[in-house]
Order: C-alpha cells, then sequence, then structure tokens
DNA sequence: CGTCGGGTTGATTTACCTCAAGCAACGTGG
DNA sequence: CCACGTTGCTTGAGGTAAATCAACCCGACG
C-alpha cells in the first residue's frame, strides 16, 4: 500500500517510480508509539525527523505558567521535527493525540537526502512550506475570527487534509480524536466556550459529532459560514508550469 | 559594508569568504521601493523572492470581509516570497511599511542557489525556519496571552531581532515605523484598546515612544512583565556541534 | 485652509472567561 | 461486581477584557 508521504506529494510533484520507492523505503521502517508520547519535547535538542504514517499528532507550545497553545495538529503524511537538523533547542514539543505510526529518520539520513536526492528535498520543503501556511491561518483564526467561525474553520481544513491523504469516508466522516480542551487550546478559547460554540455547531446542521469521529453535514453551508478560503492549503493540484519547475530543478545524477 | 542578510546568517553559521561575498553579491542588486508598494500580493503568482535590506515590511492576509491579519514583520536581512517557489498562488501579501531596499533573487538563480551552494540553501532554509518559529510565537500570543503582554511581547521581540542585524542603537532605541493599527491587525485587537494598553506600557515606564521612533527602557522589567522566553528566536549562538553539522553537509565542489 | 491620517478619550455593549456543579462512561482494584 | 477515581461533556451564573461607536484633537500637506 501506498504511503499516506507519497499520497500526499503526488497533489503537487511527479514522483518517479524510483523516488516513491525511496519515500516508501522510509515508511517502511514503522515505529509505533502510545497516545500520549511526546516525540519531540520543548527545550531539549532531538535526534531525528518523523514522518507521520497513522494516526494524529499535535505541534504546541507550553508557557511556564501553564498556559499552553496548539500549533497545529499532524495528520499521516505530515513530517514532525524537520527543524531539529537547524536548532540546537526545540521551540515546541510534539504529541500523540492517538497511538501513532511513525517512521523516523535520522539526521544522516536526512542530511543524504538532501544531498543526492534534491528534488525529494524540494518536495521535503513543500510539506514544512505548507504547513507554515496552516500555522498561518490558525494565526488569523485565533487573531480576526469568533469562536464560531473558528471551529467551523477547522472541520474543513481538516476534512480538506484528510482527503488529500485519502482517510476520509465519502459522506464527510473521519476520524476526530479531539478533546473539548484540545480544540480551545487550539483556537485560543476556553473548554467551556467550546462546548457552547460546538452545541451551535450542531444545532445548525453544519457538523456531526459521535466519540472520535466526526462529519462535516453540509459542505457548501459550512464553507460560507466560516468564510473558507482554501488557497493557503495549496492542495489544488499544481498547475503544470510548477511540476516542470519541480523537474528542472533535478540535479544530473538524481535518475533521469 | 556588510549586508544585513550576512549579518543575521553569522549568528548561526560560520561562512566561508567566498559564500559571504556571494550573498553580498545578491545583495548588491539593489532596488528601492516606495513605502505602501506590495510585492508579493495574495491570490498573484509572484516570479521571485527578495532579500530585505533596509526598511520595514510586513506579511499579511486579508479576509474577504475586509478584516486582515498581520502574521509578521519583515526587518532588514529577512526573505519574503521564499515558497513564491514552490506555490502556483501566494497565500499572503508583503507589503512595505516604509520605503525599502530589497534585493530580488529570480526562481532561476534561486534554483541555481540550491543546485551549487547547498550550505547556503541550507542556511536560507534556517531564514525560513526561523521565520516560522516567529509566526508560531505569535500564535502563542494572539491565543494565550491578553493585551498588555501580546505588546510587549512585540517590543522586546522586535528588539532582539534588530540588535541580531546591527539596526538597534545601544540605548535600546530603534525604528519603530508601525501605526497603532498596524499593531492591532497584528495582535489581533483593535486600535483603540491598543492605545489603551500602549498607555499602560508607557505609564509604567516600560517602552517609550516618540514618532516612529521606540525605545525599551527597563529590560528586565519587561521581559518579567510579559515573561519572554527567548528560544524560539534561536538567535543564542548555535553550538559547535550544531555549527559542525553545516559544515559536514557541504558538497564537495562548494569551495573548502 | 480644508482634508486626511493618526492618536486619544469616553460611554456602552458583548463575546468571551472563570468559577462551580452535575452527570455519564470508563477503567481499576479490592 | 461494586466502589472509586478519572476523564470528558454539559450547563448555569456572574464577571471582565476587549470590542464598538462616537467624538475630538493635532500636525502634515497639498
Amino acid at each position: 500500500m501506498t504511503s499516506p508521504s507519497v499520497l500526499k506529494l503526488r497533489h503537487i510533484f511527479d514522483m518517479s517510480p524510483e523516488e516513491e520507492r525511496l519515500l516508501d523505503g522510509i515508511a517502511a521502517r514503522k515505529v509505533e508509539l502510545p497516545k500520549g508520547a511526546d516525540f519531540v519535547v520543548q527545550g531539549e535538542s532531538d535526534e531525528a525527523a518523523y514522518v507521520m504514517l497513522a494516526g494524529w499528532a499535535l505541534r504546541h507550545r507550553q508557557l511556564a505558567d501553564g498556559r499552553r497553545q496548539i500549533l497545529n495538529f499532524l495528520l499521516p503524511g505530515d513530517w514532525a521535527g524537520l527543524t531539529t537538523i537547524l536548532f540546537s533547542t526545540a521551540d515546541h514539543s510534539v504529541t500523540a493525540v492517538t497511538p501513532v505510526v511513525v517512521a523516523p529518520v535520522s539526521h544522516a539520513d536526512m542530511t543524504g537526502l538532501f544531498r543526492d536526492h534534491s528534488r525529494l528535498a524540494l518536495a521535503i520543503y513543500w510539506t514544512a512550506a505548507q504547513e507554515e501556511a496552516v500555522v498561518a491561518e490558525h494565526l488569523v483564526d485565533v487573531g480576526r475570527r469568533n469562536a464560531y467561525e473558528r471551529l467551523g474553520h477547522l472541520f474543513f481544513e481538516t476534512v480538506l487534509r484528510l482527503e488529500a491523504v485519502s482517510q476520509a469516508g465519502d459522506d464527510g466522516t473521519f476520524d476526530f480524536p479531539l478533546n473539548q480542551t484540545a480544540l480551545a487550546d487550539a483556537l485560543g478559547l476556553s473548554h467551556v466556550h467550546v462546548n457552547r460554540t460546538l452545541k451551535r455547531l450542531r444545532r445548525e446542521g453544519l457538523v456531526e459529532i459521535e466519540g472520535r469521529k466526526a462529519r462535516v453535514l453540509d459542505r457548501n453551508k459550512l464553507e460560507q459560514a466560516v468564510h473558507f478560503e482554501s488557497t493557503y492549503l495549496h492542495l489544488g493540484g499544481e498547475p503544470a508550469w510548477l511540476r516542470r519547475r519541480f523537474a528542472r530543478s533535478a540535479r544530473p545524477g538524481n535518475q533521469g
């Protein structure tokens, strides 16, 4: 089965069979981590990056007085700890929300990848850039949208991201393992207010939440209600001229 | 005179004379843009990246109904539009706050740089990663800090960043060309509330604002008042083992 | 000399927060 | 298999940080 990291990159990137094999090879070194495991720890220096293969994780920063802010959520196909190769100490933690399957990539392997497979390096850089764009949108959420829009926006974003890696059902159903406290810490709200706002979203027939599953009921209505603008996800399938640029950037020596 | 882009990277990176010359060479192609100029436009596809050499710019996202969120501020030594090489349309705009001096770098030159000077490419990637870390901290600000902390935090961050490129005076004075509306859009507040909170910061003797200049009066007091934690800036001077890693990642063919 | 961008201030409203409690589902251990 | 702590969800009451609305002031500038 093709790994989610391959699935995700196919959206923007014509990968050669060899490149796909290489990525799948990385993904083959599966490690299972229990729910709650921290695989990057704020303030510490870490020794590897990780590709998410299954499950949910979150990136968050902790303040000294206990307040915390969740930066974003990591879904299958996302990378964690890419910056550990650049910074001496991590400025955030990455924690498993559910049991997760990851593939660790040592720094040595990373630099090798960057050296010998510059197209894949560019693809990984693309992933990091997309993540940055998602975090920026969360900043827009928290800075300029109200609680109702923030929550709706997060649901909409999540469906789109999960669909990009074939992890959402046809009927709009998807795994949603976040509790209301996590939502609060992600959206800059209190869990009480999250609760009341979720109630409203349910009452208005926009989303449905049952246990650890969620479902977007009326896509168009939700999109309009929260003024969703999907450009920042860059999942629209990039135009040919851009795909060509990726190709051009290949160095001689990488298989043709 | 060494360009700010070189100054900034020296903090984390042992650059060879040739690499410094190359960066300074990029910086030699100066272009002046007037205050208010958009050099990256949300929704459009752009043809170059830019190194900031002088002046202030800001990155922001605009919502359809007019609300906007400023993501971060670009100071001398920062890069703008790095992702235009990866995405078909920009998800944000970059606008000059003051008249700015930039050096445009075409996509062709960028890919050449990545191909032939992988250490410099890594340094530029470092810059992008640091910017991501700053945006993430702004998310923490807006999500989990009150107006007073947000403003104080921004002042503190700004001094540190300006000092890293030798653009702040010894007495804590620095150029600060943002009006209160810009502060509001950056911090997720109304300009009225920004005004009142600034008054409080002044009254308490933490900062001084005169025209387009600002000054941090009591560094320690401000740091404590807003619980500033500087790790996310990664400006502490990276330890030797990390600098060595950058060196190791050099490919044969790059000088020395 | 009018207009415009920017700062300041007051009065009022509101979208959230905090505190507090109750309840259901669940695992754990005795 | 019952007592229990725990975790997560829900609801109410009351409080507050910050928004909104509305002036007014000032200096710059054409």
